[in-house]
DNA sequence: CATATGATGGACT
DNA sequence: GTCCATCATATGG
């Protein structure tokens, strides 16, 4: 089943959470990729350093954008993965940084490889990922696991919470 | 047009 | 853990 809009209109810090375990779809060529978030991040545009959106004009509006809306943010050689969340009007987003490949075969196991991977690039900037018909999420199967939470990965000026969530022991996570 | 700067990745100790 | 190549953006002239 699909995630509708609705998932993805809660706060950033609750979908991060609940993002693990589901399963993104990426359509290449008519084969269907499919493959398991393993590993998210939080970020909020205001009152978050860490995040460039609170000055940076287009980053700012993409993330201000309806629930859904997808923000590719392009970093040193790499391409990263974000989905916009709360309400419209919030600048909150979470960041997708490890998956587990389900029917294939792919280095997923960081922000910017997994892009490459689902070949993700900035042709989905500010499309929505409830309307792409090439780029889904769907309900994961009901597996138990365990949610690990951390600081976030490489961030100069971080706040004083754990932001980075990742299910525990799994083997694709981009760091311990 | 020139230059600074990373929400990185991979190689290495 | 540390080092650094690399390139799409942002920003200034």
């Amino acid at each position: 089943m699909k995630l509708k809009k609705d998932f993805f209109s809660r706060n950033a810090n609750v979908v991060a959470k609940d993002l693990l375990g589901k399963i993104l779809i990426r359509k290449i060529n008519g084969r269907n990729f499919r493959a398991k978030i393993v590993e998210t991040e939080a970020y909020f545009g205001e009152e978050d350093p860490a995040s460039r959106a609170i000055k940076k004009g287009d980053l700012r509006e993409t993330m201000a954008m309806r629930a859904g809306t997808i923000l590719v943010y392009g970093v040193h050689n790499s391409w990263l993965l974000n989905i916009v969340t709360g309400k419209e009007g919030r600048h909150e987003a979470v960041l997708i940084r490890a998956l587990e490949p389900l029917n294939f075969e792919a280095n997923t196991k960081g922000p910017g490889v997994l892009t490459k991977a689902m070949e993700i690039k900035k042709d989905f900037h500010k499309e929505n990922i409830c309307e792409t018909g090439v780029f889904w999420l769907e309900e994961a199967d009901k597996n138990a696991f365990e949610i690990h939470s951390s600081f976030r990965i490489g961030i100069k000026k971080d706040l004083p919470e754990k932001f980075r969530f990742y299910i525990k022991e799994n083997k694709f996570i981009s760091r311990k």
